[in-house]
DNA sequence: CGAAAGTTGACTAAATCGGTAGGGATTGTG
DNA sequence: CACAATCCCTACCGATTTAGTCAACTTTCG
């Protein structure tokens, strides 16, 4: 029931990402500065989210990643899919044939719907209207 | 993100408790049984719950355990929070300015609202339910 | 008293988490 | 072509958590 590390830290990268215009590249080395996540942990992270068709990459020199597809199409359930396996709540062990199992069922079956209505777009939506909230204030 | 042994071999034991009448004392050795607990282990559990005033018990010979209180005042929120330590999504990792703080919050705040929603009464209500079901359909 | 039951604290094997490290593959630049 | 920058892959590692186990102690009933 903790959300781990990976799992933010690809959140926040794919969050980055989704900050730069389209068309360019960012370095790891950018992303893992400005969201202050371990360099050589957030390559691993990055391959996972390649894997799963969310980013794309460039290799060599002035190489650097982006994202794969619209923010609007990446939802948090699908990064912690591509980063944990599974969004699961049980292990199973609860038998089918009990009352629980139907209901840590539902539950679960709520928490990824919520999980899934919540894209990366949002997100940057909401950073924008916080961040004009804030300029007003000023 | 996933709810641990512990967590769900309290929750059954209590559902276990609760289908007894609430004068009569069930021995850890009886709910292990039933439940397929480990008995050290549940043992362990049960002296959590006792400590969070959800269970009661006797020692000696004929000694044995009870429910502290109506199972309609227990909810599975209330077990996770006892055996759990905490029922939390983040480990502050995130920063509260950023917005996936917000976000994890509200999302947790569903989460935790959906569990103490939940109370045993509800559960043994569910078997009875189901259990004429299948009586009706035998 | 003696047996049955609950209580407690210490211990442990295995898995998971949060990284690190080394080296290889690929590509722009001089 | 060489070199540097960058991504990619595999292996490893220390700390923590999980899921139990064990031994010893206390309480209570008969």
């Amino acid at each position: 029931m903790k959300i781990t590390a990976r799992a933010d830290y690809a959140i926040l990268a794919i969050f980055e990402l989704a900050l730069h215009p389209a068309t360019t590249r960012v370095q790891a080395r950018e992303l893992a500065g400005s969201q202050e996540i371990p360099l050589r942990f957030l390559e691993q992270i990055l391959i996972q989210l390649k894997k799963a068709g969310m980013v794309e990459s460039v290799r060599g020199a002035a190489g650097g990643y982006s994202l794969a597809c619209p923010a609007r199409e990446i939802s948090l359930a699908r990064i912690l899919e591509a980063v944990e396996g599974d969004v699961t709540l049980l292990d199973s062990r609860v038998k089918p044939s009990c009352v629980l199992y139907k209901v840590w069922q539902e539950i679960e079956r709520e928490f990824v719907e919520k999980l899934g209505s919540i894209s990366i777009e949002d997100l940057v939506r909401r950073k924008i209207r916080d961040d004009r909230v804030l300029v007003y204030h000023i």
